[in-house]
DNA sequence: ATTATCGTTTAAAATGTTTTAAACGATAGA
DNA sequence: TCTATCGTTTAAAACATTTTAAACGATAAT
């Protein structure tokens, strides 16, 4: 490949990097994403060792992380035994599917805690003092705010959803 | 406090945590936030040192990180030399400002790192046999792509702000 | 002026995460 | 059947982050 080619493709991959990390993403997971999205042709665990220099459980463990997200898929070259991968080209869809399916696991978790919370508090309603009932008030008062961002949340996605 | 109403909250404070570190963020300082979140009064340092039994220092750094959010600030309260700190109840604005900063700075990244990307590639354009050209012009066509994604994430807070 | 009480800083310890190297099982090819 | 080539697993090493304890400067109280 051409020196500036390949000089262009490095600074890409370690800006994704970057980017990833700076979410709390696993730098490395990005940037194997980053060598598939920018190839023309699909690649091999040591085409991916050799590109990456890391070491080959490495890059098993996170290609199938990403074969999960939807945003990696194998598949199969005549004649050769080993796997080949190649990336989801739309990474639009690949990063809102990510975004969408984290905030709905979150808006459930949340859900939960929230009853969870209720339920204790309402349950110590009968033994709490006039000040403790005032606290039990608060508790209820924030959980509600709770409540609506989630609810909010919930809309954001099906709006998203007709956009992308 | 009554009981239950302690264990209440030392659930939802652990479920904090657990939702922040879910989404990769510290989860402590979720955690800290989540105290004065529920707290009908200010705490001072040592009065969130006795409730989350961690050290002075961590408190301090962690504190001053929601100070540069938003999402606490400092009062003062009369006749103490403490200080004294208070959660914005605001959670949904508090939520929404940390996304938003958090989203435009890395469209501004990716913006950045595109732009040099693109210059390589188009330095080296001359000096390219035929089969990186096809290569140069899969990177731009990939590239393409993103500046799309791009483009969507700044309508979406666009969106987002009106309905906040 | 001296002491006590604050919040902050920081180097080191504790903890958590990622990466590797090596062993392994499965399967294709000889 | 035996060997070579795959991808996967896993325990330990490397690395990164978080937390602490102790020292510190600033300021209030005595």
């Amino acid at each position: 490949m051409n020196g500036k080619l390949e000089i262009a493709q490095d600074k890409f991959i370690e800006s994704v990097g970057k980017l990833a990390a700076s979410f709390g993403l696993n730098k490395f997971i990005a940037q194997l994403y980053a060598v598939l999205y920018l190839s023309n042709k699909p690649l091999s665990l040591d085409d991916l060792v050799e590109r990456l220099v890391v070491s080959k459980g490495n890059i098993s463990l996170n290609i199938r992380e990403l074969e999960k997200w939807g945003a990696v898929k194998s598949v199969w070259i005549k004649g050769s035994r080993k796997d080949y991968y190649e990336a989801n080209p739309d990474i639009k869809k690949v990063f809102s599917n990510k975004i969408k399916s984290a905030v709905e696991k979150r808006i459930g978790e949340v859900s939960n805690m929230i009853t969870e919370f209720k339920g204790i508090v309402d349950s110590a309603e009968g033994e709490l003092t006039a000040d403790e009932k005032k606290m039990a008030k608060i508790f209820r008062e924030r959980l509600k705010r709770i409540e609506e961002m989630e609810s909010l949340a919930s809309k954001a996605i099906s709006i998203a959803e007709k956009f992308i």
